[in-house]
DNA sequence: TAGGATACCTACCCATGAGTATGATAGACC
DNA sequence: GGTCTATCATACTCATGGGTAGGTATCCTA
């Protein structure tokens, strides 16, 4: 039920998808989909708390390992990455408050802040404990959440890469960052356009 | 105009603001709206374009620059922050192609792909001047291109920081990554909960 | 000062889609 | 064989909101 809405969210987005048209997959009418919810935003509201309890519990899982916490970071992302990834990713990602009626709206925001919160916490205790170079928790934060959310905006199933294996590119990406290091083969080019700068930057 | 629909989409949604809502704002009528634009969804085409063509015109503009490419990528992610950051990110990042006619569509669709493609390019230039980490193009675009894009999720103007200093943030943690670098002071702490690892990493 | 263009209004139409009232079928249990 | 309950359909109601028909006030120009 929550995963035919989920699909058909997927596919037209919630404003475009009519319960006729939930109904529809399921070979039922839409009385029969109102059997077992109330209401649209409901169906809505399951389909993100689905999602969301995944990465929920990997916050859980994590506090258990005695790992650097660079490391439980990245089993967080990994799951999180997945998560969007799947069906539900849609749902996770675009459930906007303006959807939703104050009382679920407040649920799902709690419920995002919260994996906000474990998110900035492992960065904090990272730089603590020297497994991650010191930033600011907020702001990185916001950037590898926003990286993986958007995940759910340009992945679909019949890609080339699993949900997993995506997560664990990004992973990389977020771990080394985009400057060269030393020691690492990098072409060693003789950075052919880098002569001097004739003009500002822009900004 | 557009500015008022983009505006009002940010506060509200696409699909949950009338254009009883714009012309609200703008104190006049809905068919004083209609006096000027075609349809709803025009409204939203112009408002994305708008936020769209501050970026292309930043991909054109490093194209004369005489820097190494990861210095030209990052002048693209501020202007690229700032954009997103602005009144029209909204529409900008939440255009669904759901919403809108297919021939629209299509035209949004090759915008992104533009600024993609731009970006990419960027990449593949750096790792071949030495001033990026070799990686997978594909995949480092989207990341960039997501954590990015995700500002205008939770950015609201009222917000402590600019658009400009948002974007300056997230292109020094793209630049440097999480992973600690020698040299580099890290509070040297002797990673505290990192003796052994009793359980296995989850995946 | 007539004619037209610009900018705006009041009052409507109508398709869509969320949600419901009411009743039928089919198995379970007595 | 009756009735009770779970499951589903037909056939509605009704608010919302995109879009339009047709008219008016202002102002510019000839």
């Amino acid at each position: 039920m929550i995963r035919a809405a989920a699909l058909e969210f997927n596919r037209k987005g919630y404003h475009n998808t009519s319960l006729d048209d939930i109904a529809a997959r399921l070979e039922v009418t839409k009385p029969t989909v109102y059997y077992y919810v109330t209401s649209k935003e409901q169906l809505l509201f399951e389909c993100f708390v689905t999602g969301v309890e995944r990465i929920r519990g990997a916050c859980r899982e994590v506090r258990r390992l005695e790992l650097p916490a660079r490391e439980r970071l990245n089993a967080v992302l990994r799951q999180y990455g997945e998560a969007v990834a799947s069906e539900f990713g849609w749902c996770m990602v675009r459930a906007e408050q303006d959807d939703l009626s104050p009382a679920m709206s407040r649920h799902v925001k709690a419920l995002k802040s919260e994996i906000d919160q474990s998110i900035r916490r492992l960065i904090r205790e990272g730089i603590q404990d020297g497994s991650i170079h010191p930033c600011d928790p907020k702001m990185t934060a916001f950037a590898l959440a926003g990286a993986l959310n958007w995940i759910a905006h340009w992945y679909r199933e019949d890609q080339s890469m699993s949900g997993a294996q995506i997560a664990e590119a990004f992973v990389t990406i977020f771990e080394a960052g985009l400057r060269p290091r030393a020691g690492t083969p990098t072409e060693a080019a003789p950075r052919r356009r880098a002569r001097r700068a004739p003009t500002a930057l822009p900004r």
